[in-house]
DNA sequence: GACCAGGCACATC
DNA sequence: GATGTGCATGGT
């Protein structure tokens, strides 16, 4: 897939910078990863607030408070309960192993950091990678919803590939470039939202000329 | 009132 | 290994 750079141009063209992630700092971008699984980014943000007006939203607050309280704080970004042990979780790997600094987690080697995000009960890869490029600068592609949405619909993977073969098309179609990652996946999720949806308006779309002949299914 | 949203773990066949 | 289900709020 030669076409990823020029798939890139023309939505960047079209849209200009999307300024990814929402977020003041690292953690705060890590807690945001977790609490946006499968939930709408306002909700979300109604989370942080209530974390941030609660003075909780540091390494240290988060391990300290009860999981029952954390849980009330974030229930606006919907899966409350799962989603509070979730954030434990990542607070005890960043606590235990970075002394809860994400500038340290930062200096980790990539591989092996990736390997122990994954295993934290509650991250799997698209928020281990969105917490490795969005929050530490890592040259990680993300791959979501949207992603796979915006591919399948132009027959250049099925909507199911696994999550590794779509990740490996950016990683051998494109150089290790964390702004370029950035801002690519950011516009997915954008041409996804405006377009791509249940309901598709393909008219209109910037990314029309990038269908491809359907080889078979896709939803 | 149905449908959807920037997933993931776990059960079951 | 594939497929199904629970987790939950808030906007359209």
């Amino acid at each position: 897939m030669k076409n990823l750079l020029k798939i890139f141009e023309r939505l960047y063209s079209f849209y200009g910078p999307q300024h990814w992630w929402p977020g003041e700092t690292p953690f705060e971008i890590a807690v945001g990863a977790i609490l946006t699984q499968n939930t709408n980014w306002g909700n979300v943000e109604k989370a942080i607030t209530n974390l941030k007006a609660a003075g909780l939203l540091s390494p240290e607050k988060l391990e300290e408070i009860q999981e029952g309280r954390l849980a009330e704080l974030i229930r606006p970004a919907g899966y409350f309960n799962i989603k509070a042990k979730r954030l434990k979780a990542f607070i005890s790997l960043l606590m235990n192993s970075y002394q809860g600094s994400m500038k340290k987690m930062k200096k980790e080697d990539l591989q092996y950091l990736r390997h122990k995000l994954l295993e934290v009960n509650g991250i799997g890869p698209e928020t281990a990678d969105s917490i490795l490029l969005y929050a530490l600068g890592k040259p990680v592609f993300v791959i979501d919803a949207y992603t796979r949405r915006v591919l399948s619909r132009h027959n250049i993977l099925p909507y199911d590939a696994p999550y590794e073969e779509y990740q490996r098309l950016f990683h051998d179609g494109l150089d290790e470039d964390v702004p370029l990652f950035n801002e690519y996946h950011a516009l997915f999720v954008r041409v996804g939202k405006d377009f791509c949806r249940p309901k598709p308006r393909c008219e209109d779309c910037p990314l029309k000329v990038f269908l491809r002949p359907s080889q078979s299914s896709n939803p």
